[in-house]
DNA sequence: GTGAAAGCGCTAACAA
DNA sequence: TTGTTAGCGCTTTCAC
């Protein structure tokens, strides 16, 4: 028998996941593929693989399209699903409960019944985004929004506004991008060419950041931090560059991986039906495009 | 019928699978996620997605990886397999022969029967580097290699040698990284602080590029382009901003990953047994980091 | 203990 | 056209 299995044979897991009602796949649903997200696809992938789960990857290009794409997940029986950066709906989340299908949600939450969320504290994160702005001495403050109808942007703006209202400022104005560079470089233009020119820009993701700084660098010849401070989210590596050199909030993301592994797989092996939330601090990383003093 | 299906059923594509001997699945297995592959991956994801395919993704931590997971592919009983950066061993190469198991490599390639590839003309691009770097005006030239078995860098390293051979140049220094921006900057470190300083780098892949750039600016002092040209290859959008304006060679990847894709499909759905290898010329984009003049 | 049989949810081939 | 059946490759159960 030994030696009929090494003549080439192979076990089906298509088979084994039929009978088994377990295939051992896991929906990892990404919308966004840059620099920020990129990375914490590689560590679900591995760390799933590590767990004996393989990762079904289902690319999004646009916010509706999960109404289409999810139920791929479903034809497949994947054994659960990871979603990043893409908001459920209520029926969605509903068909994934009737179907006993376990749900977390990477980087935002919703508090819809059943669906689980591993996030970082991003109203504490704009607090913290504030301090920073207003110890680099910025008076005129500006507010670079990402997607409106993520919870990850409102919280960011909301704890960010309200820490500056606790110390007597508020926005002097505000853009929007769609957390790419090219979107931020195009926002700070827009944001730096006006009359009421901020002179400090909290965005909320890094790699808006980065464009903001080379819009203001290069083409507007804006001094940072002289002029201008930057303060980015995410805790990207390129943020540490000396090319950029950017003040951030770094979103513990293996802590945040390993958590949203662990929740998924518990639900999964377990079929237990509480809902988690889980949550973690963001930390501040001071550089020089709020620091006068730093490298 | 109607309003039974809509009573919550789906088609289940795994027991579809088994019986039809396709799961419409193709794994996609993976090495590095960085900003030269992730926008690859990506496109690979949606364009599988929108031919009715699902990438089952692969990660593999090192090369030798690949030996144990490939097999999980076969296990899925994928249709086809794409692989980037990640070298065939000959008995892998054979087990997906035998099993009829379509592969394509992309951006390397090897002379194995069976295994399709799609790539670029590494040595036509190491040759318009020499150009671009002589024509900078460098005269004591570096290569800074990538992965020493991959074909993609023994390539790039062979045209750019023998281009500078016949301009009566030859290679001052050599060093070597593993593509990061980091290895970059580390043997730029090396590579410029020894007494043969030289004044001209070309690097195997834009990351390292964007390291060596960052050190020699910001650690050594040393002014790109007047003291140092540097090259890079690729085309990353990074190479494009501002704070680095890197003249480098741009990959055609859409062009890349549309072959890729027609042709590992065409080998499933008519299991032709001819082996393609599609090449793709690079295209030479000169920037400040070698061009006094320019931007 | 070892061996045969039933069935997972589909599709394809065949009968009616 | 519509309905029934066999079987994809495995696991689990039940009989031996």
């Amino acid at each position: 028998l030994e030696a009929a299995d090494e003549l080439g044979y192979t076990p089906n897991a298509i088979a084994r996941g039929l009978v088994a009602q377990s295939t051992k796949l896991i929906a990892l649903l990404f919308r966004y593929f840059n620099p920020f997200y990129a990375p914490i696809l590689r560590e679900f992938a591995a760390l799933l693989q590590d767990q004996g789960y393989w990762p079904l990857l289902l690319e999004m290009s646009d916010d509706n399209d999960l109404e289409e794409t999810l139920p791929m997940a479903f034809r497949y029986r994947v054994d659960g699903i990871i979603i990043t950066s893409a908001n459920l709906t209520s029926t969605l989340a509903g068909t994934c409960r009737r179907l006993g299908m376990p749900v977390v949600l990477f980087n935002r939450y919703t508090l819809m019944g059943g669906v689980n969320a591993v996030r970082c504290d991003n109203v504490a994160g704009g607090r913290m985004a504030a301090d920073a702005i207003l110890d680099g001495g910025a008076e005129a403050i500006a507010y670079l929004a990402g997607d409106e109808h993520s919870s990850t942007n409102r919280d960011r703006e909301q704890g960010f506004v309200e820490r500056l209202e606790e110390h007597g400022c508020s926005l002097t104005c505000r853009d929007r991008g769609d957390y790419t560079y090219e979107s931020g470089y195009a926002a700070a233009r827009r944001l730096l060419a006006g009359d009421s020119r901020p002179d400090g820009i909290f965005c909320a993701c890094d790699m808006m950041a980065l464009g903001v700084l080379d819009c203001a660098r290069f083409e507007l010849g804006i001094q940072v931090p002289e002029e201008l401070r930057v303060v980015g989210f995410d805790g990207i590596q390129m943020a540490g560059w000396p090319s950029y050199s950017l003040t951030t909030l770094r979103q513990p993301l293996e802590e945040m991986i390993d958590s949203t592994i662990r929740v998924l797989l518990d639900a999964v092996e377990t079929s237990s039906s509480s809902t988690i939330i889980e949550t973690f601090p963001p930390t501040l990383i001071e550089r020089s495009s709020t620091l006068g003093a730093a490298g």
